[in-house]
DNA sequence: GGGATAATTTACAGCGCTGTAATCTTCTTG
DNA sequence: CAAGAAGATTACAGCGCTGTAAATTATCCC
């Protein structure tokens, strides 16, 4: 069957390709006679509009970009379900880019935004320096995600990272914890993310009167579960003593959980835990995880929002919106 | 900045667009002197191809679509990586659509397919029946993935799940175990997938000489972790023993694996475990999962070289591929 | 150096659809 | 019942690009 066109339509219908187009849409100035006679054409003929040619005429794609490191990280994995569920809510289809967290990855998402394929972009860069993300072309609406400071001129959506850090951090104090560890940032080049972290963990020590011990901060050679699992292991064998560990993520949370294990440390006995991200296996380790929770439903409504503004045409300075979190309590330090 | 189009950089350079056309493209028969003065008018211009001009004349999009039930589940989420790092080697942008396993949501992404918007389409049902799936439009290029039975006409790859879930019950059976039990299907409604576990399952016991007990057959009201921990744990709690799982999947080992730890069983113990897919996590868990693994890598690829043989032009019936499986062992069933 | 061949470059018609503006109907209302 | 308003329909240009085929220029060989 050879694809059908809108002016095949209109042919077989005798009525004009605009009327045709009209009916497709739905547009309200259409009279039921018309709708009747060219709805039939359509079924008859089993027409579908073609995406591509309603895009370049309107220039609107109907496409949205989504763009973070790697999709094969669980916070991330959730992430991209909460967008495409809500963006195809909205009419949206969804373009999964993938930048690793490589400053040529985070170009390239820039040089594909440009390209006039999609009519906005979220992206949650780890690496590109907030200059560079102010001169991409202004005409590609974008919305930040995540900790890397945002140019004045984007719109960007995130949690409070130093405020829940801090929260989490007092969790630990208040169960009478004392040797807290950090670990799960990047051993070199100190991602956003994790040094606004490290600041709340930071200031929920000293406020309690804690003193900060260097050696409990542990970094790990890659956001993995497994890195964070060897980094603890050799922290361990070293002999450093831990009662608590406020991890980066919940990867590197159950990255330490197993390395308290396999060295017979009971959690939250010896050692309790908190996590960050509130993936879903979270919990449904043993023990389940404490776990910083951002409020994914509101950051992904946000952003949508904020992007549609734009693209709606909205201009002015960038909005920066914080959205809430909630630390959820389980059984790794309760 | 007002966008800029061919034809700007046509009149500046002073050449046709067609020549402009080529040396974006660097067609080979540029002479050097044309390349060079058109390409300083590019960058004079800052010019960008618009992506779906492009697209609209050549007929082809560039986009894939890759649609499965839920890419918040750790194997899907790794497929999505996957293939979009695969695809986007292949020139390729990866459209990420979700069916929630629904029927609706299965149609929807046929509907979708057949808007012209993508080149091809890679897609994993769960319940779509073959025959529906035959229907879908020739025009639009697809390729399956998993085990819903693939129709005459439609490429399709896997692995031989029957002949996996025997090895990994032959596994199980090695190592002494005698009540092997099943955990994580659908209550209801069995997907392709469970059931040919679940043959495999029977398989292995028979071979063995062990008889299927209907009791260890552990149903889930959901593919998730949490669900398979809440019904290994009545079953437990029912008094039902077992000395072995072979798990539908990791999540539902993962549930598993906590159903036990809670009541105080050890791994591997007095109960070995295995999953399926190895997830990144399933070698973190303590104690980590012996699973069986697909070639994802193989997958990948071959689905890929389908279903751009069948957007060359390839016609004929359906391949159907088998790749690679391997069962990695690890703690839970050494 | 002339004719033939090969290499470049160009003009132009679309790809499939929608916006605009113009035209034609139908409906109100004094 | 006629004039004007409102509603429905249409013709057509054009979104930004590339394929085709024709036109032009360069290259080759005896």
């Amino acid at each position: 069957m050879a694809k059908v066109r809108l002016e095949d339509v209109a042919r077989l219908a005798g009525v004009s390709m605009k009327t045709v187009s009209n009916v497709v849409r739905e547009h309200p100035n259409v009279s039921e006679k018309m709708r009747s006679k060219v709805q039939k054409a359509i079924d008859e003929l089993g027409y579908r509009p073609n995406v591509l040619g309603r895009r370049l005429a309107t220039g609107r794609s109907g496409m949205l970009a989504l763009a973070f490191s790697d999709v094969s990280l669980p916070y991330f994995a959730e992430l991209a379900r909460a967008f495409t569920v809500e963006a195809g809510r909205r009419g949206y289809l969804l373009l999964l880019e993938q930048t690793d967290g490589t400053l040529e990855g985070e170009r390239a998402v820039i040089e594909t935004s440009e390209a006039g394929l999609v009519d906005g972009i979220i992206f949650q860069p780890t690496t590109m320096s907030s200059l560079e993300i102010a001169q991409h072309r202004e005409d590609v609406p974008l919305v930040m995600l995540g900790e890397v400071p945002a140019p004045l001129s984007v719109d960007r959506v995130m949690i409070d990272n130093v405020e829940a850090a801090e929260a989490a951090t007092a969790h630990l104090v208040r169960s009478g914890r004392q040797r807290i560890g950090f670990v799960g940032h990047e051993e070199t080049h100190l991602s956003s993310t994790s040094s606004q972290r490290l600041m709340g963990y930071q200031q929920g020590l000293e406020r309690a009167g804690l003193a900060v011990d260097m050696s409990l901060i542990i970094p790990s050679r890659s956001i993995s579960a497994k890195d964070a699992a060897v980094a603890v292991g050799k922290a361990l064998d070293g002999g450093v003593r831990f009662d608590g560990f406020l991890c980066r993520d919940d990867l590197a949370a159950i990255g330490t959980l197993r390395a308290l294990q396999e060295r017979g440390l009971e959690v939250p006995g010896d050692v309790a835990i908190t996590g960050w991200d509130d993936i879903s296996l979270a919990s449904l380790t043993y023990p389940s995880l404490t776990t910083v929770a951002a409020d994914t439903t509101a950051l992904v409504v946000r952003a949508l929002d904020l992007l549609e503004e734009r693209i709606e045409g909205y201009v002015g300075l960038g909005r920066h919106e914080l959205v809430p979190y909630s630390l959820v309590v389980r059984e790794s330090a309760p």
